[in-house]
DNA sequence: CATGTCATGTAATCCGTTACATGATTAC
DNA sequence: GTAATCATGTAACGGATTACATGACATG
């Protein structure tokens, strides 16, 4: 249930409508935990009807703005201090590499060589981000520059194993046992 | 599609009934790629309708070995080299990280330096892994030997990582615009 | 007045998790 | 004979994705 509290965590630096939490979705936390319109619109209901978040005003087009309430505070402290996160990761271009003996070394070496391209793609996007973003507007910009060097160290490190890896293809294949090289 | 193509994955290097495959996701691919029980029968069956796999031999018990047809071979081969693997990476702990501002420094560095432990605990777990695993007895395995290491990487980064951030909290909190150091 | 943006909602489908159910065979 | 392990399956539920639907308001 954690787009429940991704939603509670954005209403808590100040009242928006759920058209307005997309926007911030889209630009922050989708890296690391995307939603999408109807789960979102769907989830603010059921925080309503739940008491952790009301309709502080309605405005034009039927807009609803949400302001989180005392009840929803405590319940987002909870959850940041009280619940173990889940460690799930799921990682489809992983999965794959598991796999890469099934199609040949050239197969493998391109396949772990356009991880790292890939990898080094996001890196250089995540720089710009981090260039081009006023990071000291609020608590939760500040929390999410944080966030975002995590994900450029991330890219960084996946990009040179990528690298290495491909170096390694060849070792595998010739079946020498390989003591492979850090 | 991910766990369709780990299973028809796992039975390109031979034949194995569900069990098994279940045996051998809990030690390698769950790392990566859990899956549970049900699934993991439900989706075989449903390679079997599709002609991708084929129960080649019955065993004591109501046992099924599954092999791999050549549509199967043709398909996992595809599944690798054609298609684009989703890149999303869901992190509920670095979700937190964006609301770290509403529980104050404290809580946050607790959370921060628990994060760093976790993976430093990780890294040590993987190291052993490393160690007590013969890793040459099949492509599997010795690719699956790169993908432990890329696991390795990320999590001796993101302890890392969490050393620091926990440091940066404090010129967060006092707002002085933090030019933060890397 | 037409197009774009704002704004919310519903329905179908798929994937994943949890729990339950059942029974055969092996080892002590 | 009874406990552990082998072995497969079903059902209920919840979360996520995609597609569809609808309409108000603003801009040129």
């Amino acid at each position: 249930m954690s787009l429940r509290h991704a939603a509670l965590g954005l209403l808590a630096d100040g009242p928006a409508s759920g058209y307005d939490l997309l926007k911030i979705f889209d630009r922050s936390l989708a890296f690391i935990w995307p939603a999408t319109q109807s789960q979102l619109y769907g989830e603010l209901n059921r925080l309503a009807d739940d008491g952790l978040i009301e309709v502080s005003s309605e405005g034009p087009r039927g807009r609803k703005d949400y302001t989180i309430t005392e009840q929803g505070r405590a319940e987002l402290e909870r959850w940041i201090t009280d619940v173990e996160p889940d460690r799930i990761r799921r990682n489809e271009a992983l999965l794959r590499v598991f796999f890469l003996g099934t199609v040949g070394p050239e197969h493998a070496k391109a396949y772990l060589e356009r991880e790292a391209t890939v990898h080094e793609n996001l890196e250089a996007l995540l720089q710009t981000v981090e260039r081009d973003t006023d990071w000291d507007t609020s608590d939760f910009d500040r929390y999410g520059h944080l966030v975002l060097e995590s994900g450029r160290r991330y890219a960084h490190g996946q990009a040179q194993w990528a690298h290495w890896a491909a170096t390694q293809v060849d070792n595998l294949e010739t079946n020498e046992t390989p003591a492979p090289t850090r």
